[in-house]
DNA sequence: AGCTATTGATAAAC
DNA sequence: TGTTTATCAATAGCT
């Protein structure tokens, strides 16, 4: 239709091209609208241009269930749209599990367990690795306790600072015009008592009970250790 | 176009309806075949009757990747049908593989590695852990080896009983009238080492040097220590 | 993007 | 379902 008859293949002008599959792709659509109301039919329709924009234009009649329609197509046709990728994910996904299996047994028989399988060479290997293992966890372990008794050390030696100049400060104080020179030590100590009943110097004397320091010996539990638990939901 | 124009909605007359879509069907694929030479574009369209036939019609231009397509579809207008499935996947797979690392991380530190970022808490628990399970193993092992042993000294002890009855075996054919009765210890040793050069007393006398004995002590390397390797492709 | 001559598609009837 | 034909719809080539 239009002023002469067209020849069906490519149209090898740009411009006409473009035109041509402007107006051509609007009067699909609405044909493929047409069909599916007139006839109630379930259409899909995709088109894109070959253009450099490469643009997606489509038609779905409403409330097509569009994998549904693929679905039937593959089973028509025999062909595989995406269901080799869905294989290959699944494939990927069995491969993890059994990995995962893998490594749960032995971490089990790091832990003790699952040995009935294991061959008298199998054990000695094991063994062997627990013992070098065990070597390096001692050490580690001896040497975090020696860096950590050596930072509360500090801070106690800290504390013991701030301390003693608060009592140096004090003692400045009770020295200071107005209070006088008092070279009684009995009066500096009850003095320093009155003060710590209630203020800054009742916090300095807290910090020393601070948590962090006295409870660097307690530690949790391994977080890991549950790592059985650790199964595919 | 035909004689009268016909208004877009449902046809109501099924006979009418099926000989519309029939013909409007054949006429929209052959639209798209033509969209799709005229005009070097991607088509695909599908329509589904909705007569009890529910059959498949298709058209798709040769060369297209409809998956593809459909991807682009989903992009553009941020639909969800397959992809949603597609995600799940996806995240039962990315769980599976953190899962994965935590188990190796547990591994390695039962190895003796990976201890930096450990409490003293939790190296002390896994110092524990490791020390039970220690205990676990040996015992295992010399369980086995305490098996083992039974069997290859039963092993021994069979052998020699065969050896035993063939020894008996061959003195009595020397004693056998054609022999005549030899007392002479002496001249007994030297016709049994005679008959074990080539025969069936050569075989059991190589027994006793069978690799299932005098191998038991040897074994082969834990094969699941190279755990580390079981990385997914 | 509009226009219009012309071809193509198809509704109704057989 | 296939053919015919009168009619309307789509659109090719122009502007």
């Amino acid at each position: 239709m239009g002023r002469g008859k067209l020849e069906i293949k490519r149209i090898e002008n740009t411009t006409n091209r473009q035109v041509t599959f402007s107006k051509r792709r609007n009067g699909i659509i609405k044909k493929a609208q047409e069909l599916s109301v007139l006839c109630d039919a379930k259409v899909s329709l995709f088109i894109i241009s070959s253009s450099s924009t490469n643009r997606l234009y489509h038609y779905i009649t409403p409330g097509v269930d569009l994998k549904k329609m693929y679905d039937e197509y593959q089973k028509v046709e025999g062909v595989d749209l995406w269901r080799k990728h869905y294989e290959q994910m699944k494939e990927r996904e069995r491969k993890l599990a059994e990995v995962n299996n893998t490594l749960r047994t032995e971490i089990s028989r790091r832990m003790g367990g699952d040995l009935e399988d294991l061959t008298i060479g199998d054990l000695r290997c094991l063994h062997q690795q627990m013992d070098q293992a065990l070597d390096l966890i001692r050490n580690r372990k001896y040497h975090v306790i020696k860096n950590q008794t050596g930072t509360s050390k500090k801070k106690v030696k800290s504390l013991e600072e701030i301390h003693g100049n608060l009592v140096m400060d004090l003692e400045t104080r009770f020295r200071a015009p107005g209070f006088g020179i008092a070279d009684d030590d009995q009066g500096n100590y009850e003095a320093a008592a009155v003060y710590s009943d209630n203020g800054a110097a009742a916090n300095l004397f807290a910090m020393s009970r601070h948590p962090d320091i006295h409870n660097l010996q307690q530690g949790g539990r391994l977080g890991y250790s549950n790592v059985h638990d650790l199964r595919l939901a």
